[in-house]
DNA sequence: GCCGCAAAGTTGGGGCTCCAAGGGTCGTCG
DNA sequence: CGACGACCCTTGGAGCCCCAACTTTGCGGC
């Protein structure tokens, strides 16, 4: 606001309200480097800049050799998380009673639990585990990244299997009585944004959830969403 | 990887490297930019990007005329979200049971509802409504933003009260049955990043709170909090 | 032994330029 | 009429430079 600072900014505040106001709606075509320098009277690095930040904050994209242009806001999808059993687990679940053609692959191999895993299990390091990683597809493009971890003695036959882990886990005699989801939200790591396709400058949100038989953990798994397209709703009963 | 993908990633990746190996632990200086066009012999071009880079990726922090850190990693706060009413509502009492000293400013006005809330209190455009702001400061320093919305007919004497949402509509004979919460992370708005002093590249957590009575929006609040710096779990009964 | 000041180093804003890679457009040639 | 190539524009990497504002350090004087 103040006409004491840098003049970058003044470029970046400007593009940024027109595109909150609709004045430049997704898709449209934010001036070129050139064309800023004699808009805003600045020069070419103060121009490069503005449009840098504008990138990271996930408001434009470049495409190289045709221009900048206003994202298209991606419609937030909601992922609603219910007490259960009225509503199953897999995030892929609720996506597909949203009407949107949801695939995935899968693969399964063996580990040895890390620090972090063994402790969210309570197992000692290094313990037998079976590991799962899903990618998630909407519409062929991806969505969702989710790494699954169990003791080996829980997942036979976990590649024929379309069940979920309650029910799986109840054919074995383990009743599992609660979910417990952690959320936050960091900077995705280069093998995620490459899997997910991230546009530079978005987050993600990261879902720690564990499966609980009492007070034994049973399941543990990290699901990454894209932060910018997702929504998670809890619901807590009160009562 | 690949010797032919930009300079300035080389010079990222290896810094980046060094922190998540613990090489470089956090308050340790990062070489300025005249060390590292000299140690990767770089020019300062590239030097200067690889460091914003860094800077905007949240692991490194600037501080002019002594130069870059990399960034204490914050403790990560976990606010536990569980079923009602064991446990209460507001994030602040999830804090204080962690043995925070929490503090809280708030300010209470009218206002009329905007679209997106009045979508969500089910109610028409421009109805009256008291609009409630906090600030949660955690051993002096700011840590959330809330804003809570609810008919004015609820909120007498609200800022003499203490009692949370439950137990003030309760005593109006409204039974608040449900609490739902929608959280999704984004680029902080500029007032937002100053009133809780974000570091350049921070997103936040916003959490969506809604308060219902049935099938009766009674109260919304957006909560904003630093998204390096929460992380906030659910929990939900299998069966 | 301590204070204060000056010099050196560092970030961050800004300017200018060159170039490779790629997108768009238009006109020419088969 | 259709395919292809030339030319212009745009992004993004990279280099070098100047300067203001600020921190750190070290030295000289009291």
């Amino acid at each position: 606001m103040a006409t004491s600072d840098p003049v970058y900014l003044r470029v970046v505040e400007d593009i940024r309200r027109q595109i909150n106001d609709g004045t430049l709606p997704p898709g449209a075509p934010i001036p070129s480097r050139a064309q800023l320098t004699r808009k805003y009277q600045v020069g070419e690095t103060a121009a490069r800049h503005a449009l840098r930040v504008l990138v990271t904050e996930g408001l434009i994209i470049g495409r190289v050799g045709s221009g900048h242009y206003v994202r298209e806001r991606p419609i937030l999808m909601p992922l609603h998380r219910w007490r259960f059993p009225e509503h199953p687990t897999p995030f892929a679940a609720d996506l597909q009673t949203q009407g949107r053609r949801v695939t995935w692959e899968w693969q399964i191999d063996s580990t040895e639990a890390t620090p972090e895993i063994a402790r969210r299990l309570r197992l000692p390091l290094s313990a037998k585990l079976t590991r799962t990683r899903y990618l998630y597809r909407g519409e062929g493009r991806p969505l969702q990244l989710a790494v699954s971890y169990e003791p080996v003695e829980f997942a036979a036959h976990l590649d024929e299997e379309r069940r979920g882990v309650v029910a799986r886990m109840s054919a074995h005699g383990v009743r599992i009585t609660e979910i417990r989801e952690t959320v936050h939200t960091r900077v995705p790591r280069p093998a995620e944004a490459d899997a997910l396709q991230l546009p530079a400058g978005t987050h993600v949100l990261h879902v720690e959830r564990t499966h609980w038989a009492g007070e034994r953990p049973m399941e543990t798994s990290d699901i990454v969403l894209p932060g910018d397209r997702f929504r998670v709703t809890y619901s807590m009963p009160v009562g």
